[in-house]
DNA sequence: CACGTGAGTTCCCTCAGGGAACCTACTCAC
DNA sequence: GTGAGTAGGTTCCCTGAGGGAACTCACGTG
């Protein structure tokens, strides 16, 4: 292969941005999560050739992300796997920071409204610890048990 | 340009992937976040050739994601704006992503210290308004004033 | 049965990524 | 003051991934 694989680099989010780096791959899980499932659907929307998306939806799927689901003879429609929907939540901060630093005055294209409080508001991030907010500024770096690669140069 | 230009999208995702999607870019920013911050440095722990970092360097620093300094006469490093930083968050649900679903038996590579209570977490989500848990199952997604295209088909 | 639609696959072309070599400023030891 | 070393790149070529259009194939439908 000729881009470099970070799967088998001790970081994990090098192993998460070669699940999810490729440019598109975003924007196909967003898709997939606000209900436009099937390849065309897909496709139209982004704009993507059909060949690259057929390429990052077997990718996806390959990764346990999606899911690939015949809904009628041979028409087929992607859903969220726990992981996908869990990735989710990558989506958010990106579409927070993105609605913070890029939305201009036009304003963010789309809302996120609370189910649980009903207000339309945005992620924060808080420690799973003490529930205070956890950022760039207030965490430190350490080494885990997994500071080694785990595949040894086969 | 080749690749497919994201900046234009009505979608803070996808302005967010054009600034960070890169396959190296989030890469980039977690060695500039944990002190990794010149060139070779930087090239020598992730292996990136030359010409695509000096690439992503120029381009994250025209996205105003970091700050190049000279720190002696034509030595330069590199360090994150306040956009930057913001942007470590994106990484660290990318790492909580990762460790959870790709550490596998090692465990995860890197551990995260809250500062605030000293306990060795990770991160959640939560809402900004009522503070309770917010994810992919909690939250609806609506149109917002942004919804139209910024930038017309010029 | 001709037609449309969903879901791709195949083909070609261009451009971006990888790798190595090269370059320029500056520093330091000698 | 000069040769080696280091920082921070740029230039070159080559391959392969992304874009786009054309083709396929299976099904459903009037």
């Amino acid at each position: 292969m000729q881009r470099t694989d970070f799967g088998g680099m001790a970081c994990s989010i090098a192993r998460t941005a070669d699940v999810i780096g490729e440019p598109w791959s975003p924007l196909v899980l967003r898709n997939v999560y606000v209900g436009i499932t099937r390849f065309d659907q897909i496709r139209q929307q982004l704009g993507i050739s059909r060949k690259v998306l057929a390429e990052r939806l077997r990718w996806l799927v390959e990764s346990d992300v999606l899911d690939r689901r015949e809904y009628a003879a041979n028409r087929h429609e992607y859903v969220l796997t726990e992981r996908g929907r869990e990735l989710v939540d990558v989506l958010m901060v990106m579409a927070r920071w993105g609605d913070r630093w890029l939305a201009g005055d036009a304003g963010p294209p789309v809302l996120y409204r609370h189910r649980t409080c009903g207000g339309t508001t945005h992620v924060t991030l808080t420690c799973a610890d003490c529930g205070t907010p956890m950022d760039a500024d207030t965490v430190d770096v350490l080494p885990g048990p997994g500071a080694r690669p785990p595949a040894p140069a086969s």
